[in-house]
DNA sequence: CGTAACCGCAACAGCAATGATGCAGTAAAT
DNA sequence: ATTTACTGCATCATTGCTGTTGCGGTTACG
């Protein structure tokens, strides 16, 4: 591929993640625009609306799936690995803002793929679980769900934290929550 | 207005309110089918597609504003008010799943409603910081948006568990986080 | 420098959603 | 029981988005 054609394909794949976020609906038109290219363009890259949305998905998939791999989350010492998990998923999910959960549905693929690594963080939670840095009786489901919000919240609701001081207010409020001793 | 009527308006505001929060783009069709009504009887009652989402986000702040003001967030004990918030505003959060932040941008009216009402939440934590219920140190901003999520995740993610033991999740959950002591 | 890849532009067809209207039938209210 | 309000159905025009194609010009690359 042409070094021009590879730098419009990552602009024209950012620009789809930072618009699809503010609106799930938003045009090629508008993606192509805010990419600095022709409508066209897009659409020859693309053979279809759906495919642009699967080529964002497969970037934030593989970010993501980078992370889990160097985060070693089953071999670390738990708190490291989850500071470093934090650490590395919270710029992933800065640079790929488009939400999955709700968008995915129609991409069999991107979706499967989401599950196999949101498997990796159950086991991560049964390990935190098993070893007794959760509290016995929580619910794995439960601290699963909060772990991912308060990833978002950090990552999404206050843009200008750096990530090691976003990975550290995660960890003390998952762990300690927000109330007094 | 006739009974039949008031049965149709608050079957598209609710079937609104569902298919909305599965997916923003959901067509006026899609709405009306779901609540059992022809298209051109939603068309009749409101002028445009914005007029509907107006009155769904009018009808979720409704229920929210009523739930505030039997709180007390100010006036009752502070982990009364929480508890009395929590359990009220989830089952609203429930039967209005619509997704606020991300769906008002193009209503100022709701927008500005919403405003007020984050801002006596906001008013709670700010007590909840000066009692000393939160950690010195908090910050205001972060336990607003956590407190946000929690009522989010349970209402949602967790739709079998029953207010009022969402609710003592939620408020453990922000107090003490998920962490062995 | 020459070639091949890539792009922008213009134009077009197709489609789905929106919004309006007239009319006949049904259900609520007095 | 009668009137009035409301609904469903069929129909139509309009609009915005999608996806395609052809052509001339530009840009990377050997």
């Amino acid at each position: 591929m042409r070094a021009d054609a590879a730098r419009n394909l990552t602009a024209v794949l950012h620009a789809g993640a930072r618009l699809l976020a503010e609106d799930p609906g938003a045009s090629m038109a508008a993606i192509a625009a805010a990419a600095g290219v022709d409508r066209t363009t897009v659409h020859r890259r693309f053979a279809n609306r759906e495919a642009l949305l699967s080529a964002v998905f497969q970037a934030k998939l593989d970010s993501a799936e980078r992370v889990l791999d160097e985060a070693r989350l089953l071999e670390s010492p738990l708190p490291v690995a989850l500071h470093r998990y934090l650490e590395g998923i919270i710029p992933v999910s800065r640079e790929w803002p488009v939400d999955m959960r709700l968008m995915m549905r129609k991409d069999p693929a991107a979706w499967t793929r989401r599950e196999e690594q949101s498997a990796r963080l159950d086991a991560f939670i049964r390990r935190a679980l098993g070893e007794g840095y959760l509290r016995a009786g929580v619910d794995a489901a439960w601290a699963r769900t909060i772990l991912d919000e308060l990833v978002d919240t950090a990552a999404h609701r206050f843009p200008d934290l750096e990530p090691p001081q976003a990975a550290d207010l995660v960890a003390a409020t998952l762990l300690n929550g927000l109330g007094a001793t």
